[in-house]
DNA sequence: ATAGGGTTAG
C-alpha cells in the first residue's frame, strides 16, 4: 500500500516535471519506503529518476539507495552506486561495510575495510565495531586480537559500543576471559556491557560458572543498573532449567510488567521478549500461563507460534499442539523448519504416525526435506512411531548431508526395534565414514547391543571408542555395559568392569545390576548390587517395588510384606506403570492385572492366546501366521 | 549508522 503511494508521487511528479517534489528529502524518504518494503523494483525505479535528475552526488540519496540495494540482496548494484560515487567520506564506507555483512558476505567486508586504509580513509569507532563483530562471527581470533590492537593504539576503544562488540568477539572466539579483561578496563559501560558478560557466561555453560553468572546479575543491580529486555531474556533462558538459583522466572515475569518492558509484545509488535516468557513457562512445566502471554502477543509470528507449539509439545499435550499448528497456519503463519520440528515430537506414537507423515508430505511441498534437522526429527518420529522402514528412507534419501545426531538417530532406531545387528552394521559404517562417535552414539549402540544379547561386541565397541578415539567414558556409558552384561547373565563380567570404571558407579549402575540379577534369579548379586542401590536412593520407590517382585517370584511372601511395611514406614508410594492403545481416538489404558475394562475377559483370552502362539513361535512356527487364524 | 537477546533434532 505504502509503496503503491510512493509509486504514484513518482509518476504524478514525472510527468510534472516539478522538480521541487525531488529535493533530497523527498527521495530519502521514498527510498526509506523501499527499504522497508525490501522491494527491488521500486528501488530500481527511484534509482533511474535519481540518475535522469543528476541527484546521484548527493550524499543523503547515494547512502540511502546503497542501504535499498543491500536489503534488496543486491549488493551487486550496492557496490555500484559505491563506487560511481565522488566524495566518499567514513559513513558511506560504514554503510558498505554494514551491508556486505547483512547479506553474511563477511570476506567482502574485510576487503572493503583494508581498501579503506589504501584510500587514506581514517576508520571511526562505527567501522571498528562492525569489523569486530564480523570477526566474532567468523570465529576469527587472530585478526580479533589485531584488530583490537589497533583500537587500542588509535583510541576507539574508548568507545563504549566497540568495547562491548571487542567483549563479544572473543565471547564468541572462546576467550571469554579476554571479554572479561576488556570489561573490567572499560571507562564507560552501558547496559548492553552487562548484556555481553551474561550472554558470554552463558555460553561457556560451566556449572561452576552459574554460581559467578548469579553474583554478576546482583552486582550489576547493587551498581544500579536496570535490566533492559535483552538482560531480561537471556535470564529468563536460564529459568526454566533444573538449576537450582534460576527459579526466578515468575519474578523476572514481574520486572516486565513493573519496568514496561510488557510493551514490546503487548503494545509494539516487538514479540522477542514474549517467546521468552512462553519458553520459560513451558520448560517450567506451567504451558497455561505461557498461554496466557500468548494470547495477549500483540502480533504473533512463527517465533511465538512455534514457542507455544513446542510448549505444548514439552508438557505432553500433543493435541492441543496440534490443534495450534493448524490453526497457525489458517492465521497465514508459515511454518517454518523449526516449527515442524517442534511438532513431530506429537505424533511420536504409532496412532499418530498418519500426522507425521502429513509433516513429512508438507516439508517436501515446501522444499525443506533435506534439512538435516528436520530429517533427524524425522527419522526418530518414524522410528518411535513404529515404521523403521520409513525411518530408513529418511535417512537414505532424504538426509543427504548426515551429521551426528542422524546416525546417532538411526542407530537407535535399530536398537529400539530390537535389531542389534543392524545398530552395529550402521555404527560400523559411521566410523567408515569418517565420523568420530561421540557420548550418545555410544551409549545408542551399546543399548542395542543389551537389547540383542551382543556382549563381545559391545565391549569391543566400548573399548575403542575410549581408546581409539579418545571418548571419556560417561556413567551412562558404563551403565551401558552393566547392563548388557547382567542381561546375558554374565555377573562375573558386569562386577570386574565396575571395579574398573573410571568413576564412582551410582543408582543407574546398581539399578541395571538389579534389574538383570532379578531377571535370571541370582540373589546373591542381586543383594549385593541392592544395597548400593538403597544406600544411594533410600526415597526411590521403584526400588522397593523391584525388591518385592523378586520376593514373589520365589514365594517368599514374609520379605514381601517387609519391604512393603517399609515403603509404607517411609511413605513411599509408587504409582504403577500403565499401557494404552488409542482406537478411534478412543484411548484405552491398562494396568498390571487389570479387569476394569468391559472387554477385559475377551481381551485376556486374547492373550493367552498369543502368549501360546509366541510359545509355538519359538519351535520355528511363524508368528505372523498364527496370528492370522485370530483376525 | 555501530554492540548485546528468540522457537529446533540423538
Amino acid at each position: 500500500m505504502i509503496i503503491l503511494s510512493a509509486i504514484k508521487i513518482l509518476k504524478f511528479s514525472t510527468k510534472t516535471k516539478c522538480l521541487s517534489t525531488f529535493s533530497p528529502p523527498n527521495f530519502t524518504n521514498l527510498l526509506q519506503l523501499s527499504i522497508e518494503s525490501q522491494s527491488l523494483t521500486t528501488t530500481q525505479k527511484l534509482h533511474s529518476k535519481i540518475i535522469q535528475l543528476g541527484l546521484h552526488q548527493n550524499s543523503f540519496i547515494a547512502t540511502k539507495l546503497i542501504s535499498a540495494y543491500f536489503t534488496c540482496q543486491n549488493p551487486v548494484d550496492s557496490r555500484r552506486v559505491f563506487d560511481a560515487f565522488e566524495h566518499k567520506n567514513e559513513f558511506l564506507w560504514n554503510i558498505l561495510i554494514n551491508g556486505y555483512a547483512k547479506n553474511a558476505l563477511f570476506g567482502e567486508s574485510l576487503n572493503v575495510f583494508s581498501q579503506m586504509f589504501r584510500c587514506g580513509v581514517v576508520p571511526d569507532e562505527f567501522t571498528y565495531s562492525s569489523i569486530v563483530k564480523i570477526l566474532g562471527e567468523l570465529g576469527d581470533l587472530v585478526n580479533g586480537r589485531s584488530v583490537h590492537g589497533r583500537c587500542v593504539r588509535n583510541g576507539v576503544v574508548l568507545d563504549c559500543v566497540v568495547g562491548n562488540s571487542l567483549m563479544a568477539m572473543y565471547g564468541k572466539c572462546g576467550g571469554f576471559q579476554d571479554s572479561l579483561k576488556v570489561f573490567d578496563e572499560m571507562p564507560y559501560r552501558n547496559v548492553s556491557s552487562f548484556n555481553v558478560v551474561i550472554s558470554g557466561y552463558m555460553s561457556v555453560k560451566e556449572g561452576v560458572l552459574d554460581e559467578k553468572l548469579w553474583d554478576f546479575v546482583k552486582d550489576m543491580l547493587f551498581e544500579g543498573w536496570e535490566f533492559d529486555a535483552f538482560t531480561v531474556s537471556m535470564l529468563l533462558s536460564l529459568c526454566g532449567e533444573v538449576k537450582k538459583n534460576w527459579c526466578y522466572g515468575k519474578e523476572l515475569h514481574c520486572y516486565i510488567v513493573r519496568n514496561g518492558l510488557e510493551d514490546d509484545f503487548v503494545v509494539s509488535s516487538d514479540v522477542h521478549l514474549g517467546c521468552c516468557l512462553i519458553d520459560m513457562y513451558a520448560k517450567s512445566s506451567r504451558v497455561e500461563f505461557g498461554r496466557r502471554v500468548f494470547d495477549r502477543l500483540k502480533r504473533r509470528n512463527v517465533f511465538a507460534w512455534t514457542a507455544m507449539i513446542n510448549g505444548y509439545v514439552l508438557n505432553g499435550d500433543f493435541d492441543e499442539a496440534l490443534v495450534l499448528f493448524r490453526q497457525m497456519q489458517v492465521e497465514g503463519v508459515e511454518p517454518n523448519k523449526v516449527s515442524l520440528i517442534s511438532i513431530l515430537p506429537a505424533c511420536c506414537s504409532f496412532d499418530r504416525l498418519k500426522g507425521g507423515k502429513q509433516i513429512h508430505a508438507f516439508s517436501t511441498r515446501r522444499g525443506l526435506n533435506h534439512e538435516v534437522s528436520l530429517c533427524n526429527a524425522l527419522i526418530d518420529m518414524y522410528s518411535k512411531s513404529g515404521s523403521l522402514s520409513c525411518a530408513r528412507r529418511v535417512f537414505e534419501h532424504d538426509c543427504v548431508t548426515k551429521d551426528a545426531i542422524s546416525w546417532s538417530s538411526m542407530v537407535s532406531a535399530y536398537s529400539l526395534h530390537g535389531n542389534g545387528r543392524g545398530a552395529v552394521g550402521l555404527y560400523e559404517k559411521m566410523l567408515q565414514h569418517g565420523m568420530k562417535p561421540d557420548r550418545i552414539v555410544v551409549v545408542g549402540v551399546l543399548s542395542a547391543c543389551a537389547r540383542s544379547g551382543l556382549v563381545d561386541e559391545g565391549f569391543r565397541i566400548y573399548s575403542f571408542a575410549v581408546n581409539e578415539y579418545d571418548l571419556e567414558p560417561t556413567l551412562e556409558m558404563c551403565a551401558c555395559i552393566v547392563d548388557m552384561s547382567g542381561k546375558a547373565g554374565q555377573f562375573d563380567r558386569a562386577l570386574d568392569f565396575i571395579k574398573t570404571m573410571p568413576m564412582q558407579p551410582g543408582p543407574s549402575i546398581w539399578g541395571a545390576l538389579v534389574n538383570a540379577s532379578a531377571i535370571h534369579g541370582n540373589s546373591e548379586v542381586h543383594d549385593l548390587a541392592y544395597r548400593f542401590l538403597i544406600q544411594m536412593e533410600p526415597e526411590n520407590p521403584s526400588n522397593y517395588v523391584s525388591l518385592s517382585n523378586l520376593y514373589a517370584t520365589s514365594q517368599r511372601w514374609d520379605v514381601v510384606a517387609e519391604v512393603r511395611t517399609t515403603m509404607k514406614d517411609r511413605g513411599l508410594k509408587k504409582f504403577p506403570g500403565c499401557s494404552w492403545i488409542s482406537i478411534n481416538t478412543e484411548t484405552h489404558s491398562f494396568y498390571v492385572a487389570d479387569k476394569s475394562h468391559p472387554c477385559s475377559v475377551v481381551i485376556y483370552d486374547m492373550l493367552d492366546q498369543l502368549i501360546l502362539a509366541m510359545k509355538r513361535d519359538d519351535n520355528g512356527v511363524r508368528f505372523e501366521d498364527t496370528v492370522k487364524v485370530y483376525e
